[in-house]
DNA sequence: GGTCGCTCTGTAAACGATTACAAGAACGAT
DNA sequence: ATCGTTCTTGTAATCGTTTACAGAGCGACC
């Protein structure tokens, strides 16, 4: 009933199992030994157990990709990404939702250990101790496609949000903008906090002051549109908005066009992560790439490399971002 | 160096490997054995190795949902839906792609047998003999979310593609449109094919011609871009369009936008999946909702079915078309 | 007090592969 | 003919769990 083992292809081939298993993992044998395995192979219809050869070999062949959410598009990007660069490696990719609590990302990366996949790429979106400890005692290999401090001493591919709002505002500010309002994600999270800061001191270095910022509660189209209208309630008086991603810059879109206002004649939008859906909208929206085709591109080899070499000292890449300039602005 | 073993966790708590089992399993222990096994376990660190633990039950816990694009937004509402089911049933869930081609696909399927996970939800675009072969062929279970052949056998939840495109042409024939063109992706696929037949079948019912169609290369944004230029370029007679999906109705929008004609004015346009970016576009799409969701959830339950029941007897579950109603019409 | 029954724990046999080791065969050289 | 070398194959140990089975302890009942 149940599927044949190798001692099944073993005794229908009239050999031992040591010599099925050679076949199959190509180890030298005999023209008659090939012939007559791949045969009752082939009869049989044997496919071999992963589970018992990983047991056995201490390897998976899969590795791990660990997002927030599927649903934003920069994630997409990221996948694509590094699913190219693992398969090119032998590997097979299989990504996993964590939801956006970190508790979830600990347990998923505590559940990690031991068996399920060779390695894990996570991109968490908020970071405390409980999570880098568990990143640490990880005993697979793990790399964090975000911000984690240094001290933790894993490897990291993060992207260079202080300079991605940087460009984001000598853009705007070369347009003839100068009453700047930020479209935030929520601030607890490791990227709403780096684009934050990076908003303030970008406005800074231009000698300007923030007309107004709100917080989404998510970094989502439904949370972009509810923070969009109440930034249009309370402070009416920008010419531009910068959104921390594209999905809320697009929710902010659709306000913006309920209120009659134009973009960008009214109002320029800047958004970031430079995704999929910055084409898809309309008007195109300029967006600051932070490079997240790199990141995950990145991520994954230093993942292959660690996986390689367990002993080598952790990398802290930081990926530059671009402005990728369309009708929004 | 390595990480402890059941065995290092008996020998500290001073216990047989058989009673850390147990107490891990929670079966009958006394309150000290409890007491000394967590101690040990908390001591060491302790995790299971997953993959002995399958090994030996046979099961993975596991289960796998294969999509050919994660780019596509109406994947991300079914991964969503699956997602929810089975993690109330106590799986965790892993995703896959498999690309456009049918031959990655067999080797999926082929490759999850014995191992991976103890279930599968695949939603191939294309269907050839080999795929339904290696499905009926594999191991675990397989539930199709898509068109399969009904003699195949196997447990398929789909879409009433022709409904949709019913529903759809009634829409605008009751906006007063006439002159229906139709945006079809790739007609050698599943999909493509069903709304191909769909939409002449509708058109018919209203006793109307087909004004034009075009058949893009992919059902991605990029290719509707460049069909949509085509249907533009040699057949500008239509007032509305009908799109095969939410992607490629966008990417024709950005070229209607660029010819000069007016969504809805000039023409009423209409997407099919009702995805997130139908929401997400602007203007905002009609698009026939063909129950991604409940596809996805109803296909997640009839796997979780069938892992409980292998002999069950096949079911074909078809979930009925909606129509989402937004300003493209 | 002896026997029964019950509960708890330990020993050892799986699960299905890989692989170290040893034994046998083949073959050429002396 | 004998020996040594090389090549092929088989036997059995192993990976880290779970679990069937048996033994030990102990209270209760006749």
């Amino acid at each position: 009933m149940s599927r044949p083992t190798i001692a099944a292809v073993a005794r229908a081939a009239g050999v031992s199992v040591a010599s099925v298993s050679r076949v199959l993992n190509d180890l030298p044998a005999t023209e008659e030994m090939v012939e007559r395995v791949r045969q009752a192979v082939a009869e049989l219809g044997y496919v071999p157990d992963s589970r018992a050869r990983s047991l056995k070999v201490g390897r998976t062949f899969q590795l791990t990709l660990a997002v927030a959410d599927v649903g934003n598009p920069v994630y997409v990007t990221m996948m694509r990404a590094v699913e190219e660069v693992v398969s090119a490696a032998g590997y097979r990719l299989v990504v996993t939702m964590t939801g956006p609590d970190v508790v979830d990302e600990v347990a998923l990366v505590r559940g990690m250990a031991r068996g399920y996949a060779d390695g894990l790429v996570i991109s968490p979106l908020r970071v405390d101790d409980d999570l880098i400890k568990s990143i640490q005692e990880c005993d697979v290999p793990v790399v964090v496609a975000g911000n984690v401090p240094a001290r933790a001493g894993v490897d990291t591919v993060r992207a260079n949000s202080p300079k991605g709002m940087a460009l984001a505002v000598e853009h705007l500010v070369s347009r003839g903008r100068r009453r700047i309002a930020f479209l935030n994600g929520p601030a607890d999270t490791v990227p709403g906090e780096a684009r934050a800061k990076g908003f303030a001191d970008a406005l800074r270095a231009h000698k300007l002051q923030p007309v107004a910022a709100v917080e989404a509660t998510d970094f989502t189209f439904a949370a972009g549109r509810v923070a969009g209208r109440q930034l249009l309630e309370g402070h009416p008086g920008f010419d531009a908005v910068i959104a921390a991603n594209d999905l809320l810059a697009v929710g902010l879109m659709h306000e913006l066009a309920a209120a009659g206002l134009a973009v960008p004649d009214d109002v320029a939008l800047v958004g970031m992560d430079d995704s999929e859906l910055a084409e898809q909208c309309f008007p195109p929206l300029t967006s600051v790439n932070l490079g997240s085709a790199e990141r995950g591109r990145r991520a994954a080899e230093l993942l292959l490399a660690r996986i390689e070499d367990g002993e080598r000292s952790p990398r802290r890449i930081i990926v530059q971002p671009s402005l990728s300039v369309r009708r929004s602005t």
